[in-house]
DNA sequence: TTGCGAAAACTAATCATATTAGTTAAAATA
DNA sequence: TATTTTAACTAATATGATTAGTTTTCGCAA
């Protein structure tokens, strides 16, 4: 077993996966992760080129798996429920990998191929829901902006224990998304009489 | 000039709000501070216990300038015209500051009293403004969580450098906010039908 | 004016981390 | 089996925070 573990790319991954998300991003280290994976620490450098290649990574692992709850979640769903299914898919996912989401927000080498391109897909998917409020191309993409801040201030906000009031956290978020999806509505609403005085 | 610069904690605060706001908070460091102070790194911690109590200074103070930020814009405001204005503020000091708010925003012991205090002078605030739409309290308390993340959300991503596209941010940022606005006021005739049902 | 005591600077040393250089052992493959 | 590659290792270096212990400076009282 010692010197069997055949550790890989992946393998490491895994493991800093596992480290963030139990004791957060901050805590990540080349040591402590070394020692997880009973090597050395310059061993590690073997497989990688440091730690922020390390968090790079982490990141896109991030990004990608948001994507795949928030993708599970609209699935067979349309319009406001849709809406209401990625939010509650995003929380979800913040909730359960705290660490690498924490990764793909506050780092990450905003440059980088793969990680925009995670990026885009996670716009794309949104963009697609929001299709069903028929919104002007250029408004959809504000609302996406709009849908994305909301989403990644809650979850940012929580996650730090900012919330300090005895009042049920579930609720706010619901009550939040509600309140965005009803402003959609009124925004369709207004561009409708827009329309009308412009034909 | 040389060695009489009377360097106490306020000059101190001072040199590292410029230099968190410049180069940001990760570049703080108690070396780079005390040659921009002109003294030797351990120098420093005659007047102060470290980095992050420093940090933890840096992030009360930037609650508090956020806070006069907000207040001065909701100075002789109400309704949805204050709302706007004290969100222009939010995005405003971020803007200006924003190693400060990463500051107040990232590291901080949520348990310090000082801070508590600080946040809480905010969601009075903000509060206060949120009266002019008569919600029931608890409601109000939700959508003062929700203005909240999404000015924390909005700002935070756009100081990331996240929105992608070639597409105005400020135009972005008026359409969510008034997306939420009119948000609140369909909540608000929601809650009037109920009210009306419970008579 | 002089000299004491506090404040605030300093040097030197320690500790924690990341990282690099150079070496060796193990495993895969020819 | 011999060779090549992979992936571990030890040792050393660099950077940063921090601590210990010392010295300088300066205001103020004798």
């Amino acid at each position: 077993m010692s010197r069997r573990m055949k550790i890989d790319i992946s393998i490491i991954l895994q493991k800093a996966t596992e480290l963030v998300d139990e004791q957060g991003l901050d805590q990540l280290s080349i040591g402590l992760l070394a020692e997880k994976l009973e090597i050395r620490p310059p061993s590690l450098y073997n497989h990688l080129d440091g730690l922020n290649e390390l968090k790079q990574k982490l990141a896109i692992q991030g990004v990608n798996k948001l994507n795949e709850y928030m993708l599970q979640a609209a699935v067979g769903r349309s319009g406001d429920d849709a809406v209401r299914a990625i939010s509650q898919a995003y929380i979800q996912f913040v909730r359960e990998h705290p660490g690498l989401y924490d990764a793909s927000t506050r780092f990450p080498d905003t440059n980088d191929q793969e990680l925009q391109q995670a990026q885009e897909a996670v716009v794309q998917l949104v963009l697609q829901v929001l299709d069903a409020y028929n919104l002007q191309e250029e408004i959809a993409i504000h609302m996406v902006r709009g849908l994305r801040s909301i989403l990644h201030g809650f979850t940012s906000i929580e996650q730090m224990g900012g919330f300090g009031m005895p009042l049920d956290i579930n609720k706010s978020f619901l009550i939040l998304i509600n309140t965005f999806i009803e402003g959609i509505h009124a925004v369709m609403i207004n561009e409708d009489k827009h329309m009308q005085r412009n034909d």
